[in-house]
DNA sequence: TTTGAAAAATGCGAAGC
DNA sequence: GCTTCGCATTTTTCAAA
C-alpha cells in the first residue's frame, strides 16, 4: 500500500479540476512524460485511490428537494438499518456517527410530497428506528471533491 | 432550459458507471453514432446539468476522520456564516436547512486533533453561531454520485 | 439532430535507459 | 521508475442528409 508523493498529488489536483484531463495535457502542464502520468493514473486507480465519476446537478434531474435525516436507532440496530438505507435509491449518502445521531442520511427527491412519503413511509417501516430529524435544505453553498491538500 | 430525454439519460447512466467511458463506447451501446453522443454530452456540459470530476478516497489520502456538523446560528445570520464556513479547505459541503439545524456541513480530517482545532478555533472564532453538533463518522455506509432515476 | 468520413489528438504497449 | 517511439483508437471538425 504506497503513499502518494508529490506528484501524484499535482496529477489529482489537475484531475480535480477537469475529470477528462488528458493525460497528455496533464503530462505537459507538470513537465514530465505521458507515459508518466498514464503509469501514475492506473496505478492509482488499481489501488482504489480515486475513479472517474460525474456529477450530475441534483435540479436539472428533477430532483428539486434535498434532505439530510438524523436517525437514531435502537442499540446493536445499526448495521441492520445502515444496510437497508443504503439500497434506497433516493439515498446518496449513508453513514454511521458518534454524536447526537448513530445514523445520517442524505437523500435527494423530486418534490416535497416524496420526501414525506420516504420519512412516513418508508423509514417508519424499518424497525429499529427510535426517532428521526429531518432537515430541509433550503440553499447549497458548497458540495466539493476536492479533498487534496 | 431544455429536459432530458431518455437518450441523455441513457447517457448518464453509462457515465456515471465510468466516467471516462467514451464517446464510441456509449454509442455502440445505445446504438446511435458517435457524434449523436459527443453532441448531447456537449449541451448537457453547456447547460450544467452535470460534469465530470473525480471522486477520491478521503482515506488514501491521510484524511481519516469525517464529521457532519449541525450549526445554529442568530437569526440573519446565516447567509454570512455559509459563505465563511464555504471558504475552509476542510469543508466539502455547506448547506442552509429549515429543521434542527440552520446550517449542516460535513468535513474532512486528517486526524481527531484537527477536528478539535476545527471547532474550538475556526468555529469558535465565527460570530453569530450559537450551538454546533459534532458527528464523526464512524463507517461509511454509501456516497453515491449516482442519481440518475 | 443526426450521420459519415477525413484530419488531429490522444491512448497504448514495448523496448531501452 | 521514466522516457520515447510506432500504431491503434478516439476525438474533433465539417459538410450534407
Amino acid at each position: 500500500m504506497g503513499k502518494l508523493d508529490q506528484k501524484d498529488l499535482a496529477i489529482l489536483n489537475y484531475l480535480q479540476e477537469n475529470g477528462r484531463c488528458s493525460y497528455t495535457e496533464i503530462a505537459r502542464l507538470l513537465n514530465v512524460s505521458e507515459g508518466t502520468v498514464r503509469t501514475r493514473i492506473n496505478r492509482m486507480l488499481k489501488d482504489d485511490v480515486f475513479e472517474f465519476v460525474i456529477h450530475t446537478n441534483p435540479n436539472k434531474i428533477g430532483l428539486n428537494v434535498q434532505a439530510i435525516i438524523g436517525i437514531t436507532t435502537k442499540l446493536g440496530k445499526h448495521e441492520e438499518i445502515a444496510e437497508e438505507l443504503r439500497s434506497y435509491s433516493e439515498v446518496r449518502f449513508v453513514g454511521a456517527f458518534s454524536g447526537t445521531h448513530d445514523i445520517i442520511i442524505q437523500a435527494y427527491f423530486k418534490n416535497n410530497e416524496e420526501l414525506m412519503d420516504f420519512v412516513n413511509k418508508k423509514l417508519a417501516q424499518i424497525d429499529g428506528i427510535e426517532s428521526e430529524e429531518v432537515n430541509v435544505e433550503l440553499k447549497q453553498y458548497k458540495d466539493s471533491f476536492s479533498y487534496i491538500p
